[in-house]
DNA sequence: AAATAGGAGTATT
DNA sequence: AATACTCCTATTT
């Protein structure tokens, strides 16, 4: 049936350069004696540093009159190279493929069924080629053109006032805790939905909380079912914006997924629904598994204008998909495995947590622990319906004691109480790691977990680095714009990579010696005083 | 003593 | 085939 134009693929494994030859722009003499002669990124380095140069890039003019970084790195993509390379027409996005994963096809269905491209875009609010093609002008030329946003998406119909007021305090706690710009448009977004899906969103918190038969009881939206059926609400909005922003872009629900090309019509689609402003597109020339490795502040520094609002807006895409594989996995765990018990949740003090697990903390936090809520489902879990039988960390990690050897913990009879709660700690580390390991590979399926394994170390390191707050102290950025960090606990972090690999045996002495073969590579280098401890990202490596 | 460097064989994917 | 794991010796900090 339908194919995703790029197929699947091993996101960064492609990444990794290897001993083909480079591509024409970067030649300096088309001598394929030279270029064989330099075969590795870090001879490509070399000779660059001999040609007076010392940078790893070249600039490559495209149509459009500005330049474009191109690394030797790309050389070795066998997927869709950036297509302004030779021709800055891109592509129309829309092409129809295969309904996201684990989607109702409903609406791919009607895309197909559409007669002409134009047709369908018709359906939209605007005309995406023409915006793309305002923005890119916007982004390329110097001239500042103001970007036009039509009246109705800066000013939804104040309808549906009830819905809206509903949501916002759900709404503005789950910000404050994600430290999120978005959400206020999440009630917008319902009230721009078409009457038939309002009145389904209407049904569904109907069913969740038959009570009164009033959305809210006491108008509280506090109260513990208020809370989940706002939540749900907010949860199945994020998918249906997900999912039809997927379609609308033609990329895949998985971010990490994304071409260099997804993830610029994300960045241009994303830009124009927030009204954002022009994006320095250049900066984010990446694929999508570089793009979620990034953090908060690299986005801001990249994007001034609304960098951090793109940043919140990958996060729930990231959170969403998270969610997604969650419960895909859960929903074949249930054909197998029995009752998960629910266990009480412990409080994570990480800013950008996966949402399931936030917003399964907040139910918790603001509630008592209602009755476990057995999905009956089948299928996939209804955003509602995982939300409230979401399994806290703990039960998590239980359930997956079959699946991981480290995930056994019942030795710890003689472990006092902090290592135990350090131990859960890093259990949580590895669920997660697990679940956007398992994003990359974009496998719905129930694959029992060793998703992770298929990370590479550098891969691993910088997501390590991206949450400063849970392993800044094992691994932390000294210059992140050089990339440049230092391992402060090379114990610490050669325990973390031995357990996302299921190595057991793993220690810094091996972990380092990984690192070493990246010097031939080009992908890390020592610093120039070197350092101990101390490693340094080579350039396309150190976005 | 711990970190660094790199050779060489093996395992995993 | 690429990447990482493992074990190793030698050297540096």
């Amino acid at each position: 049936m339908l194919v995703y134009p790029h197929s699947p693929i091993d996101s960064m494994a492609q990444l990794v350069p290897c001993s083909a030859a480079f591509p024409q722009p970067l030649m300096q003499q088309p001598n394929s004696a030279a270029i064989q002669a330099s075969s590795t990124l870090a001879d490509f380095n070399q000779q660059q540093q001999h040609n007076g140069g010392g940078q790893n890039f070249l600039e490559v003019p495209y149509a459009g009159g500005q330049t474009v970084p191109s690394s030797p790195t790309f050389s070795t993509w066998n997927y869709s190279p950036p297509s302004y390379w030779s021709d800055y027409n891109r592509s129309p996005p829309m092409v129809i493929k295969s309904e996201p994963l684990g989607c109702n096809n409903s609406q791919t269905d009607e895309i197909v069924a559409a007669s002409s491209l134009e047709e369908l875009l018709d359906d939209y609010t605007f005309d995406y080629y023409s915006d793309i093609k305002d923005l890119e002008e916007n982004n390329n030329s110097s001239s500042s053109k103001p970007i036009t946003i039509k009246q109705e998406e800066q000013q939804p119909n104040q309808g549906h006032a009830l819905l809206r007021q509903c949501l916002r305090p759900a709404a503005d706690d789950y910000q404050q805790r994600c430290h999120l710009q978005f959400l206020n448009q999440i009630g917008s977004a319902i009230a721009a939905l078409p009457p038939a899906q309002q009145q389904h969103q209407e049904m569904s918190i109907k069913t969740e909380k038959p009570a009164n038969g009033a959305y809210w009881p006491n108008g509280n939206p506090n109260s513990a079912q208020g809370l989940a059926s706002v939540l749900s609400l907010v949860m199945e909005q994020v998918n249906e914006e997900v999912r039809s922003t997927c379609e609308i872009l033609g990329v895949s629900p998985n971010p990490s997924q994304w071409s260099v090309d997804d993830v610029r019509a994300w960045l241009l689609w994303t830009s124009r629904q927030c009204a954002l402003g022009p994006i320095p597109l250049e900066r984010f020339h990446m694929e999508g598994a570089v793009l979620v490795a990034l953090t908060e502040e690299e986005f801001r520094s990249r994007a001034p204008q609304g960098g951090d609002t793109l940043y919140a807006k990958l996060d729930i895409w990231r959170s969403a998909w998270n969610q997604r594989s969650a419960a895909a996995a859960a929903a074949s765990k249930a054909a197998t495995v029995s009752t998960p018990q629910m266990v009480p949740t412990i409080q994570v003090d990480e800013p950008c947590a996966d949402m399931s697990d936030l917003l399964a903390c907040w139910i918790n936090t603001t509630q008592d622990l209602q009755q476990p809520q057995q999905s009956s489902s089948n299928s996939m879990l209804s955003a509602g319906q995982h939300l409230l039988a979401v399994p806290s960390p703990a039960s998590t990690s239980s359930q997956r004691g079959a699946l991981s050897p480290y995930s056994d913990h019942t030795h710890s009879g003689s472990e006092d109480m902090a290592s135990e709660m350090e131990e859960i700690e890093e259990e949580e580390d590895e669920e997660r790691a697990g679940s956007s390991a398992s994003c990359r590979t974009g496998q719905t399926a129930p694959t029992p977990s060793p998703n992770g394994s298929h990370i590479h170390l550098w891969q691993f390191l910088k997501e390590l680095l991206s949450q400063p707050a849970v392993h800044g102290s094992a691994i932390r950025w000294l210059d992140r714009q050089r990339g440049v960090f230092k391992i402060e606990d090379s114990v610490r972090v050669a325990k973390l990579w031995g357990k996302r690999k299921n190595r057991p045996a793993m220690n810094y002495d091996k972990l380092s010696r990984s690192i070493r073969q990246y010097y031939r590579k080009g992908i890390m280098k020592k610093t120039e005083r070197s350092q101990r401890l101390v490693y340094q990202f080579c350039q396309p490596y150190a976005l």
